[in-house]
Order: structure tokens, then C-alpha cells, then sequence
RNA sequence: GCUGAUAUGGCUCAGUCGGUAGAGCACAUCCUUGGUAAGGAUGAGGUCACCAGUUCGAUUCUGGUUAUCAGCUCCA
């Protein structure tokens, strides 16, 4: 007899020999039936699997578990990998594996897959599915799966066996008429895989390397019931709905042209936006003790070679020649910021200096890159440096996040740290680099908070935290960046005189809150879809006299409104009040003041509330009283 | 940059098996003065992305270019 101990810390005996699903099965049939896959002592492993005899830690996994989900969709992938093979038996598998909404499988084939192909493959894994097959594991030695996988004309899997280290069990799961090599684990049967769908094709590179064949990736999404499919295909449609290169469009916020590609312009009303987001950010950062300032967006080589971006960032810098001597359009302000600070001696008790600098930069990025305003080539940086000492760097960090925090909170924005340390590729003291890692890790463990770690996936220059927002559909963007720099400071021969009147080389931080303008307002118009908050909105009122006879009043109205400070619109046309409403609604213009013979008479107006509908009358000025204060407080 | 797809009035899309194009919305004018998501009539608006080729004739076929989209890669 051993015991299992549950996640629930409760225990459950059973007898050598037995299996994860029996010992499931004997807590509850109904979790049985959801179980997809188990833990033992943390390792994923397939129900079927037979306990140690020692006794173990159990957790049942189903569809809610990350690592359930994976096994579920990891199994529909090999589903997908058998409808191919028998429709294309001349494709040859490369890998496929579950991925956050579903999951891929890459094949090498002659021509690639038509839509037409890929309704034929997904009706072709419905059948395998029916056919409910067992999954079975088995076990070769590296001799024979690499002699499997050849006599089967799989060259891929070939190589990926020969890369497998020394030492790790080569495994297959066989499923009817496939075998594919694979860690598994997986379902016990294909009939387990209830709801699939085929979602896409594109073309991938073996490897992701360009320099690779290009392989046809064809994604797809699998649930545990048609209804779940259905609703996680209903939210895909809602989110497109959001995009904001749509939003933007029918908002008139921004457009892009083909005289400049990833070159964004912005309209009016996107002006607004980007304005009121810039105003809000100097707010902000004069509160947590921010200097700003505005370096050139043209230096010279010199500079860049100095800073070790002519070495590094070449490829993607604009240059230009003036006077016979080579310049480059900035890429990033740091250069600049390291001239200004250089530019006179500085004493211990000036630190930290905290600078800031909304700078437009402009990167060549791959056209196949860009992106609406997700990704551009030029875009505004809220960019800063703080100068400082070493003892000052963790409160700093904190200073940083805390200011993080409350620009996100405002706006509603979950966000993800990852915590990005030393490459291979990296200048600089390994005492250094532990040192800075350390402090941005206490930093943030200080302040309760979680992170990711990214090993070995920091700037060369040193380490960073980065800051993930989350958009409508689930999708991350790295909008906020901490970066600890060792390397300028050095290459500039930045100093300041110490309290024992000593030259001392500061430590400075390099970040961003928004990341860059563009790709925030980018974020937010799909995470509000449009309607921004008040403060934000291009348009915060806008005036509907029902009919002509009420002209000189809604002028009054207007007024009044504009009179506050309130962006404030009068729409007077010869248009019907029902008509004129939706198109403000569309416009996602938060109030609405409809103005009748009734409000005339009674000195009153009418409001209507984008999100709350008719509101009913109110005293003018007091609605516009109001209306200023949810603006000033930037009410979310 | 690579692979694939796409490109028709301001927007969303039809269409032409090769004979220079159409709808709805938006826009303009007029009628209507209407109370919380579309009142009516009339009208204007397009070198069918760009450059070549084939053809008597190309928006339609072929090739190239550019941009966009879906990915790969990269990144704020």
C-alpha cells in the first residue's frame, strides 16, 4: 500500500500497480471524466500511468489546468498530423505543439494548403476522432527510432532524434495508422478531443530560421465542448471587431499611407488623444520627481559610434549625410541624454536625476513587421534616465514601478513583469551583472509583486524588467521597460563627485511607461474599443437641439461647455435627433446633451450617457460642473 | 526581409468567361422641424494600386513593383 497526496493535501491509498486514472476514479467519477491528464510529484504524465510504489503527490489536471489544456490540444495536433498524413501521405511532420489558444502543426509539403484543403483535413480529423483510436507510448532505442523514422521518410524527425541528449527516453505515440515522435504526455484515446477546428494557415520556417525551408503551419483550436469552441470563436470575432486599425479608421484617429509605410499620421482627433496622454504624462512624472528635456533627432556618427549603436543597431538606423560627414536620425534618445548629463560636473547630492524625454525615434523595421500603431517606424518614447549611485539604485526601482503602477491603474491595464538577465553576448563585470539582477529581483519582491524569469534574454548592456500589457484578446504587448545600464555611463565617462570628493561613475536606469505613444494608444483603443474614458475622449459632449428652434439655446449650451474646457461639439444638422444620436453613439462620444422645447422652457438639458443611456434633465451649468469634474479626476 | 493571400468611389463590398463599372452607407442640394441608435427625393463622385507585356481593345489575362493582411523573424 502507498499513499497519494492530493492537491487538497488529502490522502487517497492505493495498491502497487495501480494507475493515476484508478486512483482518480476512486476520489470521484465526475473528475475522472474531466481528467485529462495527471501530476505526479509535479511531472505532467498521462492518466494511465502507474503510480510508484513509494507513494506520491497526485493532481488531477482538466481543461482548466494550463498543463491540461496542453495535453488536450497537444493531443488534437497529433490528430491533425494523422488527417494529413493520410490525405497527403507524402507531407513530412515536423513539430507541433499546443500554443496559449489552440496549437500548431508544421509540415513540409510540396504545395501549400488551399482552404478548401484544410476543410477536407478537419472533416478528415472529426473521422479520427470517431474512430475513437488508443494512444499508446512506446519506448525505442535512438538506433531503431532513427531507423523508424527513416523507413518512414521523416527527415525531420530524424534530426530532431539525433538532437535528443544522451540519456533521455526517445518516446512515440501511436494512434491507429500514425506514430509520431513525441514527450507526450497525451489523452488515452482520440474520441477524448470533443470539439476541434481548423483556424488558419500560414507558412512558417523550420526552426523560425529564415535561412530554413518554409513549412506550412496550420493552427487550430480544440475544447473540450462544441459550445466552449464556439464561444472562444465568437470572442476572436469580438476582438477583431476591436482592432484598432479598424477603431482608428472609423474614429478618425490615425492613418497610415502608402507614401510611408510605418509611418503613422495623426488626425485630429487621434492628436487629442495623443496630447492628453502626454499631458497626463508630464503630470505624472513632474510629481515623482521628473526633469525633462529634448535632445536632436540628427548626431552624428560619431556619437552613435560612441555609444555602440553604429556597431550594434546600424541595420536598423536611418542615416544621412550633411557637410561630407555621416549623421543618423535617432533610434533611441539615450545618446543624447548621456551628452546633456556629461555636459557639467555633477555632485552626489543632485542624485538621482530623474530625466525625462518624449523623443520621436525612428527604426528601420522589416516591412513584413509592421503593424497599425503596434508596431511603426517612428514613434514617440516616454523616455527617461535617472542618474545614480549604487546604494540609490533598488529605492529607485521601486520609485519606477510605483510610478508604473499608477499610469496602469488608471487606465485599467493588467500587466506581466518579466525579468530579463544577463546574454551571452554581454559587456561588462559578472559582479556587475549579479548585482543589478539582484536589485531589480529584491526591488520587486519587495513590493509583493511576480515575475518571469527570462534567462539570458536582457539588452547586452544589462538587465531589465519588462512590463507586459494585456489587450482584448489575451495578447501581450511590452509597453514598459526597466533597464539597468552600466555600459554608457562608461562609454560617456559620466562622473560625479562623491561625499569624500572622489570621482565616481553613476549607475543609470533606463525606462519607459508607455513604451511609445503610438503602440499605448494602440493598447488602449482595443482595450476600451474605442470609447475611452472622458478625459481621454476626442469629443467629451456633444449638443443635439431637437429641431432648428432651438438653436440659440444649444449655442448657449455649447457655450457653456466649452467655456469649462470641455471638448465640446454642437451638431445642429438638419438631421433627425434619433439619427444624430446613434452617430454619436458610433462615435463613442461619452455624453449627449439633447436640448427641446421642454429644456429651453426649463433651463435644463438632456443627457444621454454613451454607456448609461437617457440620464433624464439637469441644470446646465451643473452638468457641466459635473461633467469637469469626472474630467479632472480622470474618472476611469 | 521571407512564405501565402489581397488591392474596384470617403467606407463596406458586388461585378466584368477581355468591349473603359455597380450597390448600400457617407457626401451635396432640396423637402421634412422631427424627443433618445438610420425620414424622403434628387445629385455629384471611380485612369478598377502602379509599371510593363499579350491583344484591334486590359479593370479583367501574364510578368514585375508597391502597399496591406495572416504568419515567420524582430521589437517600444
Amino acid at each position: 500500500m502507498a499513499e497519494a497526496i492530493l492537491k487538497n493535501k488529502n490522502t487517497v491509498e492505493y495498491n502497487a500497480g495501480e494507475t493515476a486514472a484508478d486512483v482518480v476514479g476512486r476520489i470521484s467519477q465526475g473528475l475522472l471524466r474531466n481528467t485529462l491528464a495527471v501530476m505526479i510529484n509535479g511531472e505532467v504524465a498521462a492518466t494511465s500511468t502507474v503510480l510508484p510504489a513509494e507513494g506520491c503527490e497526485l493532481t488531477a489536471l482538466t481543461f482548466e489546468d494550463e498543463e491540461g489544456k496542453k495535453v488536450y490540444r497537444h493531443t488534437a495536433a497529433h490528430v491533425m498530423a494523422q488527417a494529413v498524413k493520410r490525405l497527403y501521405p507524402s507531407a513530412k511532420l515536423t513539430i507541433g505543439p499546443a500554443i496559449d489558444n489552440g496549437f500548431y502543426y508544421d509540415f513540409d509539403v510540396e504545395t501549400p494548403f488551399t482552404p478548401e484543403a484544410c476543410e477536407a483535413i478537419e472533416a478528415e480529423m472529426k473521422k479520427i476522432i470517431k474512430e475513437a483510436l488508443p494512444i499508446e507510448r512506446f519506448e525505442l532505442s535512438r538506433e531503431d527510432a532513427v531507423k523508424f523514422m527513416e523507413e518512414r521518410e521523416e527527415p525531420y524527425k530524424v534530426e530532431l532524434i539525433n538532437e535528443l541528449p544522451e540519456g533521455e527516453a526517445i518516446s512515440f505515440y501511436k494512434q491507429g495508422d500514425f506514430t509520431d515522435l513525441c514527450r507526450g504526455p497525451h489523452l488515452a484515446k482520440t474520441s477524448d478531443i470533443k470539439a476541434v477546428k481548423i483556424t488558419n494557415v500560414t507558412g512558417a520556417y523550420w526552426r523560425g530560421d529564415a535561412s530554413n525551408k518554409m513549412l506550412q503551419r496550420v493552427y487550430g483550436t480544440a475544447f473540450p465542448k462544441q459550445s466552449e469552441l464556439e464561444a472562444y470563436l465568437t470572442m476572436v470575432e469580438e476582438a477583431k471587431k476591436r482592432d484598432h486599425r479598424k477603431i482608428g479608421k472609423d474614429l478618425g484617429l490615425f492613418m497610415i499611407t502608402e507614401e510611408g509605410p510605418g509611418f503613422p499620421f495623426f488626425l485630429p482627433k487621434g492628436m487629442v488623444l495623443k496630447n492628453t496622454l502626454i499631458d497626463y504624462w508630464r503630470e505624472v512624472h513632474k510629481k515623482y520627481g521628473y526633469v525633462e528635456v529634448s535632445s536632436p533627432m540628427i548626431l552624428n556618427r560619431r556619437l552613435w559610434e560612441r555609444s555602440g549603436h553604429w556597431a550594434h543597431y546600424k541595420a536598423n538606423m536611418y542615416t544621412t549625410v550633411i557637410d561630407e560627414e555621416d549623421f543618423a536620425i535617432k533610434p533611441m534618445n539615450c545618446p543624447g541624454g548621456m551628452l546633456i548629463y556629461g555636459a557639467e560636473p555633477h555632485s552626489y547630492r543632485e542624485l538621482p536625476m530623474r530625466v525625462g524625454e518624449l523623443g520621436l525615434v525612428h527604426r528601420h523595421e522589416l516591412s513584413g513587421a509592421l503593424h497599425g500603431l503596434f508596431r511603426v517606424r517612428c514613434f514617440t518614447q516616454d523616455d527617461a534616465h535617472i542618474f545614480m549611485t549604487r546604494d540609490q539604485m533598488k529605492d529607485e526601482i521601486k520609485n519606477v514601478v510605483k510610478l508604473f503602477d499608477e499610469v496602469y491603474n488608471l487606465f485599467g491595464l493588467e500587466y506581466q513583469i518579466e525579468l530579463s538577465t544577463m546574454p551571452e553576448d554581454h559587456m561588462g563585470e559578472l559582479a556587475d551583472w549579479q548585482f543589478a539582477e539582484e536589485t531589480l529581483k529584491a526591488a520587486i519582491t519587495d513590493m509583493g509583486k511576480d515575475f518571469i524569469l527570462n534567462e539570458g534574454d536582457g539588452a547586452f548592456y544589462g538587465p531589465k524588467l519588462d512590463f507586459h500589457l494585456k489587450d482584448c484578446i489575451g495578447r501581450t504587448w511590452q509597453c514598459g521597460t526597466v533597464q539597468l545600464d552600466f555600459q554608457l555611463p562608461e562609454r560617456f565617462e559620466l562622473e560625479y563627485t562623491g561625499e569624500d570628493g572622489v570621482k565616481h561613475r553613476p549607475v543609470m536606469i533606463h525606462r519607459v511607461v508607455f513604451g511609445s505613444i503610438e503602440r499605448f494608444i494602440g493598447v488602449i483603443t482595443e482595450h476600451f474599443a474605442g470609447a475611452f474614458p472622458t478625459w481621454l475622449s476626442p469629443v467629451q459632449a456633444v449638443v443635439l437641439p431637437i429641431s432648428e428652434k432651438q438653436d440659440e439655446y444649444a449655442a448657449k449650451v455649447y457655450g457653456i461647455l466649452k467655456d469649462m474646457g470641455i471638448r465640446a461639439e454642437l451638431d445642429n444638422r438638419n438631421e433627425k435627433i434619433g439619427y444624430r444620436i446613434r452617430e454619436a453613439q458610433l462615435s463613442k462620444i461619452p455624453y449627449m446633451i439633447v436640448v427641446g422645447d421642454k429644456e429651453v422652457a426649463e433651463g435644463t438639458v438632456s443627457v444621454r450617457s454613451r454607456k448609461g443611456g437617457d440620464l433624464g434633465a439637469k441644470n446646465a451649468e451643473l452638468f457641466a460642473a459635473e461633467l469637469k469634474e469626472e474630467i479632472t479626476a480622470r474618472a476611469k
